[in-house]
DNA sequence: TCCTAGATAGGAATCGTTCGTAACTAGCCG
DNA sequence: CGGCTAGTTACGAACGATTCCTATCTAGGA
């Protein structure tokens, strides 16, 4: 589990407004407190949490500046992107080596390093597909929350057949 | 590169029916050839591209169908899906063991094998979020097609700008 | 302080995906 | 082999996420 530090995240503040400065794009206050946002969170938001957390603050936000930042954010290398699956891209600040732990079921995305997994020789076939920027692992499972439920299958040759459909509906 | 193995599609239809068979759903023909077009696949379709190409066989297939039937292929384990970003799921029938290589610019996917990432020890740390289905790595960067059209940066400390938006754009 | 390229808000538009419903049909039963 | 019925399908409408359009604003250099 990780922990929100106020020094890093002051850190990072500085950091992301000499970069965005550097590459020539302008510093507005909604893009500070966009970043501030992911800054602060130790979570994976969706581009609407963002947009809900910034608007408390600048309640003129739109979402459309909201998306656009972030998309600004990842290609300056800022922030990254975790497709999870269809049901809207996540962005996580968390730029340092790291890799994910991926619920199968209801989409939830933890971070976890690992030394070891960290220097991960590639085969030369990866090579011929192109440039190799990075290389993380993703596990899948079921996440703790989601474990419980899982019901004894009918002990056929494959595990479960349709217990459930995957989580893809709307919460609210 | 991957080529297509008669033998291994037959094989893979035959499988196919038997799971869905055991899994007391019925095999209809859309079914079928929704899973034909997957399974003579090397690539890694969106249920659209899957739609059209099927709809050639079976005019009146919806795209509705083709989805029901792409998450009920998920939930039986018989194909695995690839949240690539926010442009469409992307549907993948091989199960065996394998990695991705992910384009950062242009979304494609490609599989590789590798027998030495196949058998990564985890963190203990994985273990406390909750179970391990499976492991894959993920490799990030730009494939061949889209390498070319990097310009040379503004040799600031990050290589580069914004030289262009990640493609996320229709192309028909 | 002034100017201007670049940024913003807001609403309409788009695209991928799902729902609601009435019409089918696979597979079981006799 | 024909009938039944639960599970499926097609289709269009509905939805949610993301992007576009454009008139208005503002960061930051001169």
């Amino acid at each position: 589990m990780q922990k929100s530090d106020p020094g890093r995240s002051e850190q990072r503040l500085d950091h992301f407004a000499k970069v965005v400065r550097d590459a020539g794009v302008k510093v507005t206050h909604q893009r500070l407190e966009i970043f501030r946002e992911l800054a602060t969170t130790e979570q994976h938001p969706t581009a609407e949490a963002v947009f809900r957390a910034v608007q408390r603050r600048v309640p003129t936000v739109s979402l459309d500046t909201v998306y656009r930042t972030l998309w600004m954010l990842r290609d300056l290398g800022l922030v990254a992107t975790l497709g999870t699956k269809g049901e809207g891209v996540r962005f996580d600040v968390n730029i340092d080596r790291h890799h994910h732990y991926v619920c199968m079921r209801c989409g939830l995305v933890r971070d976890f390093e690992s030394r070891t997994l960290d220097g991960l020789r590639l085969p030369e076939s990866v090579k011929a597909l192109g440039s190799v920027v990075e290389a993380q692992v993703e596990v899948r499972g079921l996440c703790a929350e989601c474990t419980p439920k899982m019901k004894t299958a009918k002990s056929s040759t494959k595990p479960a057949v349709t217990p459930q459909r995957t989580q893809r509906k709307k919460t609210s």
